[in-house]
DNA sequence: GACGGCGAGTAGACACTGTCTACGCCACCC
DNA sequence: GGGTGGCGTAGACAGTGTCTACTCGCCGTC
C-alpha cells in the first residue's frame, strides 16, 4: 500500500505534518498541502470543507503525536520506579522537548486562530492527561489544597517556558539558551526542591 | 491638528491599533488598514516597505502601552507603600489585565512569523521593565541563587497564564472562567506565600 | 516668475491565495 | 450493458501583498 493508494483523506494530513515540519506554518496553505500530496487544488475539498479544518486535522495529529510522547516518557519513568516528582519531572522534560522537536507543529497546535471552532474540541483530548498530571501533583502535595489549580500553574508555566524558548526570547532575557535552569527553577517553585 | 493633517506613517499605525483592537490580528491585511487611513493600498509602501514592517510598527505601539501599564500600576503599589511581594502581584494582574482587555494586540505582539527579523529588537524595549522584575524578586528572594533565572520562571508562567486564559483553554482545564485563584497559586509558588 | 526636480500618493498589473461551480471520468450495481 | 454516484480536475472569482509606471503639487534655483 503505497502513498498514493491511501486515502486522499489521510494523505492530506500526512504531507501537511510533513510540510509543517520542514517549514512551519506559514508552508501550510491549501494549494501548497494539496501538490505535496499530488493532487489538484480542488481535491482537498471533498474531505475538508475549508481550508481550517484540513489545519485542525493536522493539529489533531499533532496532539496525538504529543500525549503519545508525554505517555511514553511518563511510562519509562514510572517503569524505572520513579515517584511522583520524578515522574512529573520526565513529563515537564518531554513536553518542552516535544516543543523544541517540533517548533513548527507545536505553533500550528496553538494557533487557535487558525483552528478557530475545532480547536476546543482539539484540545479536549488531552484532558485525560491532565488528569494524571493532577494525580501526580496531588502526590506531591498530599496537603494542598486545590490539586486542579496547583497542576494548571505549574502546565500553565511550562507552556509559557516552551512559548518563549521558541522565540528566542530566553536568550535575551537571561543570556543563555540554556533552558535546564530555567526548568529546574520552575519545578522547584511548583513542586518544592527535588530531592537529590 | 486633524488626523488628515497627521504624517501618514502614524496614521496607518494608528489605524492598525484600531483595526486590531476592533477586529483581532486577521483585520490586519496591508489594504484594510490603508483603507480605514483613507489612502490607496500603495500608499504604506514609502513608510513601511513591506506590510511586516508596518505590523511590526503596530505591535512596537503595543508593547509601550504594556510598558506604560506596567510601570503605572509597579508606581501605584509603590506609592502606596508596598513592598516587593505585592508590588509584584500588582505587576502580575496587570500584565493578565493587559492581555485580556487587548487580546488582538497581545497575540499579534507574539506573533513573531509576523514580526519576524523585528521581533526581537521588539522585546529589547521591555528589557528595563524585566530589569525591575528582577529587583523586586531578589528582594523577595534575598539568599535565592540567580533572581534573573527565578524572574525569568515568574514571567513565563505570567506568559503563560494569559495566553491560556485567551484561548479559554482555563475553563477547559479548571472549569472555571476565574483566573484569581490561579494567578494567587503561581505567585505563591514563586514567591512564597504572601502574608495576608 | 518660469522651470526642473522631487517627494507623496494613485492606479494598475502580477502572481498567488481560498472558495465555489461545472465538468469528466471511472467503478460499481441493478 | 447502461445509468448512477463518488472522486478528482480545471477554471472562474474576489481578495491579498508586492512591484512599477504615472500624476500632481510643492520647493528651490536660475
Amino acid at each position: 500500500m503505497t502513498d498514493q493508494d491511501r486515502d486522499l483523506r489521510a494523505r492530506l494530513v500526512a504531507a501537511g505534518v510533513e510540510l509543517v515540519t520542514t517549514g512551519g506554518v506559514q508552508a501550510l496553505g491549501l494549494r501548497e498541502i494539496a501538490r505535496h500530496a499530488g493532487v489538484s487544488h480542488g481535491a482537498p475539498r471533498r474531505y475538508f470543507p475549508t481550508h481550517r479544518e484540513l489545519l485542525a486535522a493536522i493539529a489533531q495529529q499533532g496532539f496525538g503525536r504529543l500525549t503519545d510522547t508525554l505517555a511514553g516518557a511518563d511510562a519509562l519513568a514510572a517503569g524505572t520506579g520513579g515517584d511522583a516528582r520524578s515522574r512529573l519531572d520526565a513529563l515537564a522534560r518531554a513536553y518542552l522537548g516535544f516543543a523544541a522537536a517540533n517548533p513548527g507543529m507545536f505553533e500550528l497546535m496553538f494557533r487557535h486562530d487558525l483552528l478557530e471552532g475545532s480547536g476546543a474540541e482539539l484540545r479536549r483530548t488531552s484532558v485525560p492527561l491532565f488528569l494524571t498530571f493532577v494525580g501526580l501533583v496531588s502526590e506531591v502535595h498530599p496537603d494542598g489544597d486545590d490539586p486542579a489549580t496547583a497542576t494548571a500553574a505549574l502546565w500553565s508555566n511550562l507552556h509559557g517556558l516552551a512559548q518563549l524558548r521558541t522565540w528566542g526570547s530566553l536568550r535575551l532575557i537571561t543570556g543563555s539558551e540554556d533552558v535546564e535552569p530555567l526548568l529546574r527553577a520552575v519545578l522547584d517553585a511548583h513542586l518544592g526542591p527535588a530531592a537529590r
